[in-house]
DNA sequence: TTTTAGATGTGAATATTATCACATAAATGG
DNA sequence: CCATTTATGTGATAATATTCACATCTAAAA
């Protein structure tokens, strides 16, 4: 599977053979719809309609099927979808198959919290190594292995790391970052509440708490309601 | 300022007796202008011109001055904007003006780093208190105190909070926000990977770890680059 | 086996969002 | 103090995303 940039809102990429124009917001939904599928899994359900997932989602039947179309995933022209077909489609577009490494930058307040979270690896990510300046949590007993900084990029290349999480204090974030990139690593979620410079083959997922909760509070004091949705807007989302 | 939704993209709101509709991706963009202002103020730059600020942000300045004029947010016709002016505004915007009383759900691994984290306070968002089943928890010392869920209804109601953190497992998360729905809470960050039912009224705004890797995986795996971007979409964004 | 009802899949139509382009205003310099 | 330069602010236009509408297919009923 090849893809490439066509324009600033459109990719392209190739579908079995087929060359299609992905909207990025369809890629963004497949994600929601998974999570619904996963959750009607947990209720029993076997067979789902676009109207059953669309509902479930908060958006239109026709919004599912179009979604659906873009990355051919296809049902049974009257008989909906088999859920479990449908969550295999999707977890093969993720890569699920595949076991992903991956390492956290920061052992502190919430890089520990990050360290114990078990989910990633139910889900294939497994985090490898955590890195911390300091020595003292260098020689610590955690669940993962706490490295210094100069054993970066052994590690890396070892578990071939694509992705990084930086949960480092803002101030080092750049520089960290920085680190990161020159060992090769190609995604980066960053918890730092600052906005880093990366190269252009780099990606960045930011995750901003304060910002995230302040748009909450914006949306509640100005009761701007979710009707029909599952979730408010993101922030940082889909900008240009 | 009183809003009103006008249809299911749109919303209507009186900006100094103007009624104007603003685009949702304006806000959002808001945010993303805002970390930048702080960024390059930082860097000691007193005045912006709308193309700094969308070079610094990876969109056009001329999306830039539409998002201004959209929240009747105005420079001076040629000498740009004044940096602190532009924050001023921004921060009057999204109430930061006031204080905001919120309360965390949960005081786990993930709930005690967020206890811990002193930027809240930085923007004027305090955690008054943290909620959890656990006996030990509430006996515990914590920068901020545990209560068992039979005291949630009084602190909700002593302290006014309108907003909750939800760090409780999965599989209480919906019970959890089923109760705090109950106690008059409007809007939650959910960062439980379960979508949860609210009434129309509540604002929910999800914050789904894995789900985010695995896009920043998916990003990097097919080569899509964020040029031009500061980040990638979030997930969960712009739904229907 | 044939009919019928009901859901998919997708071009066409509509709605939304971003960019363009330029009139407009304010600093600057002669 | 007027001309010139330069950046704003915003309608007009272009691009993109969503919804509509219906042809198409298939599961179930007759
Ligand atoms: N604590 C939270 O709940 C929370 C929530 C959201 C965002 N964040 C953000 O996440 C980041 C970390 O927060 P925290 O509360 O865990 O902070 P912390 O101070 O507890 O932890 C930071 C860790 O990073 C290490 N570190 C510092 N500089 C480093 C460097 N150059 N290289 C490697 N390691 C380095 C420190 O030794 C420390 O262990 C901050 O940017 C913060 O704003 C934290
Ligand atoms: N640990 C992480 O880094 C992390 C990251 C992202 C998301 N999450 C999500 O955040 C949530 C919490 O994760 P965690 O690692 O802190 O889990 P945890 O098990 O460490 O903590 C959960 C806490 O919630 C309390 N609790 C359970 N049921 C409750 C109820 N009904 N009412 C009040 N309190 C209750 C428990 O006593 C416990 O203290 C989970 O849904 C998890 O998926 C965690």
């Amino acid at each position: 599977m090849y893809i490439c940039r066509v324009n600033l809102t459109y990719y392209c990429f190739k579908v079995k053979t087929v060359t299609k124009n992905v909207l990025k917001n369809s890629l963004k939904r497949i994600f929601l719809y998974r999570a619904c599928l996963y959750r009607l899994k947990m209720m029993g359900v076997e067979k789902v309609f676009s109207y059953t997932l669309a509902e479930e989602a908060g958006v239109t039947p026709d919004q599912v099927r179009k979604d659906f179309s873009e990355f051919n995933i296809r049902g049974n022209k009257r008989g909906g979808y088999v859920l479990s077909d449908l969550l295999e489609k999707m977890e093969a577009l993720f890569y699920r198959n595949k076991e992903h490494n991956i390492i956290l930058m920061g052992m502190g307040n919430l890089g520990l919290a990050l360290s114990k979270y078990s989910r990633f690896v139910q889900r294939n990510m497994n985090v490898v190594a955590a890195f911390d300046i300091d020595p003292y949590k260098q020689k610590a007993r955690y669940d993962i292995p706490v490295y210094g900084m100069d054993r970066l990029k052994e590690i890396i290349h070892r578990f071939k790391v694509k992705v990084a999480i930086i949960a480092v204090p803002e101030i080092s974030a750049q520089q960290v970052c920085d680190e990161l990139v020159r060992n090769g690593i190609k995604g980066i979620i960053n918890f730092a509440p600052v906005l880093l410079k990366v190269p252009e083959d780099v990606v960045i997922n930011n995750i901003n708490l304060c910002d995230e909760l302040e748009s909450v509070i914006y949306y509640v004091h100005n009761q701007i309601r979710n009707e029909g949705l599952k979730n408010i807007e993101l922030l940082y989302g889909d900008m240009k």
